[in-house]
DNA sequence: ACAATATTGTCAATTTATTAACGCACATTT
DNA sequence: AAATGTGCGTTAATAAATTGACAATATTGT
C-alpha cells in the first residue's frame, strides 16, 4: 500500500472517473465487480485501475474483486467527497449562472456567496440568485472564511483578482479565465480553459480527416487478456 | 525536422497555451522570443518548447530565437484556426447559451445551428437565437454538413444523441454531458467533465491543507502553474 | 572581418507512466 | 475437504515524456 501523498496527478484525475462509472454501477444493481470488467467498460488496462487504487489502499479481494458500494465510498472518502468546502463565485456572467445551478447539486463543494461587480443588474434578471457587490468580498471572506473561488471575469482582471482573493485566505481556484495565473505554489489552480480546448478538438479533428494522431481521443483502448 | 503525423496528444494539448502566450506578446509589440524566456514565462522548460516546435517543423533562429509573428502565425495553421469549421449545439440550457456567445468569438470553429427538445421556450427567452426543434436536426444535418457538435444535454440522453449525430456525419463532439461516449475511433471526442474538474481541484485543496499542517516541505504540483 | 555570445535543433539521459507477469489468497465446485 | 479457477496486490518490464547536453549556426559588437 503506497503513501497518499505522493499520487501523481493523472491518478487523481481518473479517481473522478472511477468515481462515476461505480456511481453507474451502482444505480444499475451490480454489486461486484473485477478490475478486468471495469477496464473493459472504461477503456482502460486492468492493471492500470488496480494500481491506481492501491495508491490509496487494497480495496479488493483476491477471487472476488471489488464490492461496488464499498469502492465507492472508499472513493468518495479519498476525493473528500464527504466535506463540504465553502467556496465563492467572482463574475456572474452566462457561465457563472450556468455553473452556479451545477454547484448547487455537486458533492464536496457549497456555494456561499456570489460575487459581481454589477449585482443589482443581475439580481434584476435572476431573483433567486443573492448577487453581492465586490466591494463586500473583504468583509464577506474575513466572516465566512471561504477557501474556493470560482473565477468566471474577463481575463484582463483575472490575475489581479486573484491574488486579492489570495491574500483573503482562498485557497484554491477554479478558473474559468482565459489566462493562467501566477500565484503561490501552494495555492491550487484547476482550469478550465475553454479555448484550448476547443482548439484541442479541432486539431484532431481535422487531423483525423487526413490521418491518425498518436495517442488520440478514441474511447475505446484494446484490451490485454493477460489477465 | 519531425513529421505531423505522429504528434502526441500532450504536445497538442500544449499547443493552444503556446499560441494564447504568443498573442499575449504580440499584443505587447515583443517581436522575438527565445525558448528560455518563453519557458521562464510560461513555467516549462526551453527543451521541452523547442522540442514541442519541432514536432511541427524548425521555426526559430540560432542566435536569435523566434520571431513572436511568425510562430503565432505557424501556429495558428497548425491547428487549423484559418479554417472555419460548422458545427452545432444540441441542448441550449444555461451553459449551451453561455457557450454559444463565446462560440461567436472562438477562431476556427463556426456555429451554424443550435437545437433544443423545446425551441420555443429558449426563444421566447432569447429572441436573438435562433433555437430549432430536434426534429429539424436530420434535415439540417444533410443539407449543412456540420462536422462539430457541442453536446450539451442531460446525461441519460447523451450517447443515444451522439451515436445518432455520427450517423448524421458529424466527426467531433465537445462533450459537457457527464458520461463518457461510447463511438467509433474514428470520431474525436473532447470532454469538458466539469465535475471531475471539481473533484480533482476538491482533493488537491484538501491534500494541500493537510500537506501544509503537516509540514511538508514538498514543492507542490498541483497544476501546471509552477513557475 | 572576426571573435564572442546567444540560441536553436537534435540526440542522449533521465524520469515518469503504463502494461505485463506472477505468486498468493480467496471463492467456488465437486 | 480437496481441487480448481479467479483475481488482487505487487514487482518487473516496457513505453512515453521530459530534461539535459552539445554541435551547428546565426547575431552582435568592436
Amino acid at each position: 500500500m503506497k503513501q497518499n501523498d505522493s499520487v501523481s496527478l493523472l491518478v487523481v484525475r481518473r479517481l473522478p472517473r472511477y468515481y462515476r462509472f461505480l456511481t453507474e454501477l451502482k444505480k444499475s444493481g451490480i454489486v461486484r465487480i473485477s478490475s478486468k470488467e471495469l477496464a473493459r467498460r472504461m477503456g482502460l488496462t486492468a492493471s492500470q485501475i488496480r494500481q491506481d487504487l492501491n495508491c490509496f489502499g487494497g480495496f479488493g479481494q483476491q477471487g472476488y474483486g471489488y464490492n461496488v458500494d464499498q469502492l465507492s465510498d472508499e472513493i468518495e472518502r479519498i476525493l473528500f467527497l464527504d466535506v463540504s468546502m465553502p467556496a465563492i463565485m467572482i463574475g456572474v456572467g452566462n457561465l457563472g449562472r450556468a455553473l452556479s445551478s451545477f454547484l448547487y447539486e455537486a458533492k464536496g463543494i457549497k456555494l456561499i456567496g456570489l460575487f459581481d461587480k454589477n449585482p443589482k443588474h443581475i439580481t434584476e434578471l435572476n431573483p433567486d440568485l443573492n448577487v453581492m457587490g465586490i466591494t463586500k468580498l473583504d468583509e464577506f471572506c474575513a466572516e465566512h472564511k471561504p477557501q474556493i473561488a470560482i473565477l468566471c471575469i474577463p481575463s484582463e482582471h483575472a490575475q489581479q483578482m486573484a491574488s486579492r482573493l489570495v491574500s483573503l485566505g482562498i485557497k484554491g481556484f477554479w478558473n474559468f479565465s482565459h489566462v493562467d495565473l501566477h500565484l503561490d505554489p501552494s495555492i491550487c489552480v484547476e482550469n478550465v480553459h475553454l479555448g484550448d480546448s476547443l482548439m484541442t478538438l479541432g486539431f484532431n479533428v481535422h487531423t483525423q480527416l487526413k490521418d491518425v494522431v498518436r495517442g488520440g481521443e478514441s474511447t475505446e483502448k484494446t484490451d490485454s487478456n493477460a489477465d
